[in-house]
RNA sequence: GCCGAUGUGGCGAAAUGGCAGACGCAACGGACUUAAAAUCCGUUUCCUUUAAACGGGAGUGUGGGUUCGAGUCCCGCCAUCGGCACCA
């Protein structure tokens, strides 16, 4: 390869531009109050997801992204906006600490030499990052405030009556532990044990760990909570004034699974519960994970002192009259008070079973319904009916209240389950246009039958009735319900964030904001424990913060720097504030928007993850008032995954794995930038394509061609068909027709198609003889973006030569477009008979619909094709074209 | 199973309801060259007529529909990809 004689100079030109850029630090953006801020400017925030930096650098697929906010950054700046557009390093995280495993080299040593890796690359491509702005999640600098803002949420408590997360002061119950945002519970978990830490249900795919792929159990444990149940529905909510793809915003939707329905009580059949201690236990347990909120609901004081009931949830208290079993959860505490004794022993065979299964084998691969009954019955408060309960592992503790009524008739669950298990199956919902038997198995909205209270009444009035009647019987209530869980926040991690919290007398208690940071220990031995206690636990001097109190030893997701650190580039040097409160107002309080950040580029496996977390976080400052809008990010761009050559995801393992290294070595960042774009929608996945790489580079040569000639010796010098005149009217054209196309679509980032407009302007000005020095100063400066350091050393010649304003290509002004040039006197008109093409004619614009007719009605071959039939219609479309239609 | 996205030449793709295939790759032909590379010019959806040219027909996964006119809008189906997945 290395022989090859390169196109144009690209190697030398590119560094040259880097070298100047870096030192003039030409992308540096300062905040308003500083030097050289200009008020006048408008604001524009675009950003990438920072990436994690791992020790194999960059492949090609990470500055797709980058390169796609990099022109729109530079564009932005040419149109006079103050653009703030940073890169950073979310930094903790697994590969580095398991290489301190193997090598016992400290976490931030590896880190360090990978920054610095993939910085180097990222400024090989030319990106016009602020680097002043460099934020770095494992620095103290900025953990510090990522642990700050735990304490402003461990401080804080959500007020149902508000909607908002306030200060934990201003709670008036007895036990504030009891509603802070950031708690402490004893939950089934996701273990993981081969990483040695559990993980947050985000973080789990088919039962494995998102990272490494291996088995996670379930296992209760007590780790630290974030409450962002809490903000289920403004998550929800807030999700429609922002400019994201719409199946993103399903996705967070059906993530966060907002079901509304009804809570229902059924009383436990005494005469049937032999076991006389679980009649007489005092404690109305009624699910698994709610107890707070039955404990407070107001009808259920009333009756239920004495007797233990089952609270289920469902979608369809319609259906309650076709209710005739029930069903627990394996792991739901009432099992174990209902069961009698004639059944403990198969009850207790089945939970040992169920709890060896993985989830996956639970979920997924569960065929058939399996369960047990549990001897005990149950009263549907409806009919008064006496219905068994059983146990079965299709019904989850962690939804709902761990318990369903069973309507084999309307739920295509329940009805597998009834026929294994030879339940009688009664339809009460009618199906449209079936008969009552028909309607067996019917899901949809019907008419109620069988259903005394509720009889003929449609599904939504029937459901609206029975809650009424449930609720004035003091049976149930209406009730919601979301698939979102509260979010596991602690990890059993050395290289991650510790939390800002003692431990005393068996109590948490958050340390003062001015004990910030808190940085980790040193350790020689940065194993798991394989027990499930932290790594830190093993700095004994470490955990003893006082006589009486010992450290918190869990450390924080990874997921922590990245919730906010997009707040942290607005003012990365901060040492009295996470963000100071000007820059924040000035970069994250775009008007009329309900989000900050203008536009955020990345990959779509955040839809559920970081994106779900970030805009919590963003929620809870915001509420708290330090922040100037409820969402982090107004416009959300995913772009596409790219495949290797062979049409697969790249990996190391297929040896399909593109480096930005290797193409810039052959062709120049330009054309690794321009390629990037060229490929395709920057929102679609597409195969990487040297040839194609190839191509753009030829485009880009031929750009250096227009203005440069070859001497003998190989040496450029600027070619001498470079005039000052006037271009002429076909050039014009060309000229501001691509100015226009060029222009919109950056704004729509349709890169691709904003290439080929121009490769369509260099193709027509190619053999020209005299080429206008305005049209090259024009193309310039649009190709800018995508090729900054041809375009600056272009630009740089041609100002050289005809002394025509600065020689600095980043302080020129974006062209605006003349639409007199993009007029024409004559169209051409395209001839349809019966929507077919006939014929082609050129016409004055100026043609009336009349002239137009008649000039295609005299067309020969329009004649040739009408000839022997009636004419029923002429459609004229002005400009464009006349279709006849005859038969 | 449910939800969503996508189906256009040999390939990446383009097309406010109005000339399908812009632009690029690959391929083929030509110019330049002793030769090659590079560069420049041209051809290139498929079928078909013809000695050749001019022609003719079909065509955007598939079957319908709306419309003067559909790649584009509507309904059904098929395929691929992605998400969720016993969520009551």
């Amino acid at each position: 390869m290395s022989e090859r004689r390169k196109p144009y100079p690209f190697d030398v030109i590119d560094q040259k531009w880097q070298a100047i850029w870096e030192e003039k630090q030409s992308f540096h953006t300062p905040n308003p109050g500083e030097k050289d801020f200009d008020p006048g400017r408008p604001k524009f925030y675009v950003l990438d997801m920072f990436p994690y930096p791992s020790g194999t650098g960059l492949h090609v697929g990470h500055p797709e992204g980058y390169t796609a906010t990099d022109i729109v950054a530079r564009y932005k700046r040419l149109r006079g906006f103050n653009v703030l557009h940073p890169m950073g390093w979310d930094a903790f995280g697994l590969p580095a600490e398991q290489y301190a495993i193997r090598t016992g080299q400290h976490p931030s040593v590896t880190t360090r030499e990978n920054v610095a890796k993939f910085k180097a690359q990222l400024k090989r491509i030319g990106f016009s990052y602020d680097w002043q702005r460099e934020v770095n999640t494992s620095d103290p600098r900025y953990y510090r405030w990522t642990q700050w803002i735990f304490l402003k949420i461990y401080n804080s408590w959500f007020n149902p009556q508000t909607r908002k997360a306030e200060p934990i002061s201003t709670y008036r119950g007895n036990n504030p532990d009891d509603v802070r945002l950031a708690y402490v519970a004893k939950v089934p978990v996701n273990w993981c044990p081969q990483l040695g830490t559990v993980l947050a249900n985000e973080e789990v795919v088919d039962g494995k760990s998102e990272v490494g792929g291996f088995p996670v159990e379930r296992k209760p444990m007590r780790q630290w909570m974030l409450r962002i149940t809490a903000y289920a529905d403004r998550l929800i909510e807030e999700l429609d004034g922002l400019a994201w793809p719409e199946s993103i915003k399903l996705l967070q939707r059906n993530w966060i699974g907002r079901s509304e329905g009804a809570e229902i009580d059924f009383a436990i059949d005494l005469g049937s519960a032999r076991d006389s201690r679980a009649v007489a236990g005092d404690s109305p347990e009624t699910s698994a994970l709610d107890q707070k909120k039955s404990g407070e609901s107001p009808d259920q004081a009333r009756e239920s002192r004495a007797l233990p009931i089952i609270r289920v949830f469902t979608t369809r208290p319609d259906t309650i009259y076709g209710a005739n079993y029930m069903v627990l959860a394996p792991e739901h505490p009432l099992v174990d008070q209902i069961v009698t004794e004639e059944h403990r022993a198969s009850v207790q065979q089945y939970r040992v079973r169920v709890s060896a299964k993985s989830d996956l084998e639970r979920t997924v691969l569960a065929k058939e319904k399996t369960g047990v009954f549990t001897g005990a019955y149950a009263v549907n408060p409806a009919n008064n009916a006496k219905i068994p309960i059983w146990t079965a592992d299709y019904v989850l503790v962690g939804y709902g209240t761990g318990a369903i009524m069973g309507v084999p008739g309307h739920d295509e669950r329940d009805l597998d389950f009834a026929q294994k298990f030879a339940f009688p199956v009664v339809p009460v919902v009618q199906a449209p246009e079936k008969t009552a038997e028909e309607s067996v198995g019917f899901l949809g909205d019907g008419i109620a039958i069988n259903s005394p209270v509720i009889d003929g009444l449609p599904t939504p009035e029937a459901k609206k009735k029975m809650i009424a009647w449930l609720k004035e019987n003091g049976h149930g209530r209406a009730n919601v319900n979301y698939k979102l869980r509260d979010w596991l926040f602690s990890r059993q991690r050395y290289w991650g964030e510790p939390f800002p919290i003692v431990w005393e007398a068996g109590k948490h208690r958050a340390l003062d904001e001015n004990e910030l940071p808190v940085v980790p220990p040193e350790l020689e031995d940065y194993k798991p424990t394989g027990t499930g206690e932290p790594p830190l636990a093993k700095a004994k001097e470490w955990i003893r913060y006082s006589d009486v109190a010992m450290r918190e030893t869990n450390t924080m997701p990874q997921w922590a720097g990245s919730c906010w650190y997009y707040l942290r580039f607005c003012d990365p040097q901060n040492d009295e504030r996470f963000v100071g409160e000007k820059a924040e107002r000035y970069w994250m309080g775009s008007a009329d928007t309900p989000g900050g950040v203008d536009l955020y580029v990345g990959g779509i496996e955040h839809a559920v993850l970081h994106l779900l977390y970030a805009r919590f976080w963003h929620k809870v400052l915001f509420d708290l008032g330090y922040l100037s809008k409820t969402e982090p990010f107004q416009q959300l761009v995913n772009q596409g995954v790219i495949l290797g050559e062979d049409n697969q995801k790249m990996s190391k393992s297929r040896g399909n794995v593109v480096s930005p290294d290797e193409v810039i070595d052959e062709y120049g960042a330009d054309a690794f930038r321009c390629y990037e774009m060229f490929m395709g929608p920057l929102v679609q996945m597409k195969p990487w394509s040297m040839r194609g790489v190839e191509g753009v580079a030829r485009f880009l040569a031929r750009v250096w061609r227009l203005i440069m000639i070859e001497r003998q010796d190989g040496t450029w010098e600027l070619s001498e068909a470079i005039r000052e005149v006037e271009p002429d009217k076909a050039q014009q054209k060309i000229i501001h027709g691509t100015i226009k196309k060029v222009t919109e679509d950056i704004e729509t980032l349709s890169f691709n198609t904003a290439i080929s407009q121009m490769m369509i302007f260099v193709n027509a000005f190619t053999n020209a003889e005299v080429i206008p020095l305005s049209a090259m100063r024009t193309l310039l400066v649009l190709l800018n973006p995508f090729a900054p350091h041809l375009t600056s050393e272009l630009w740089e010649k041609l100002a050289e030569k005809f002394h025509a304003g600065p020689n600095d290509l980043t302080s020129q002004k974006w062209p605006a477009h003349d639409e007199q040039w993009l007029v024409e006197d004559e169209v051409e008109i395209v001839l349809q008979v019966n929507g077919k093409l006939r014929d082609r004619m050129r016409v004055s614009i100026l043609a009336s619909d009349e002239d137009i007719k008649a000039a295609a009605l005299a067309n020969p071959k329009v004649e040739e094709s009408i000839a022997g039939k009636t004419i029923h219609k002429i459609v004229v479309v002005p400009k464009k074209l006349v279709n006849i239609v005859a038969a």
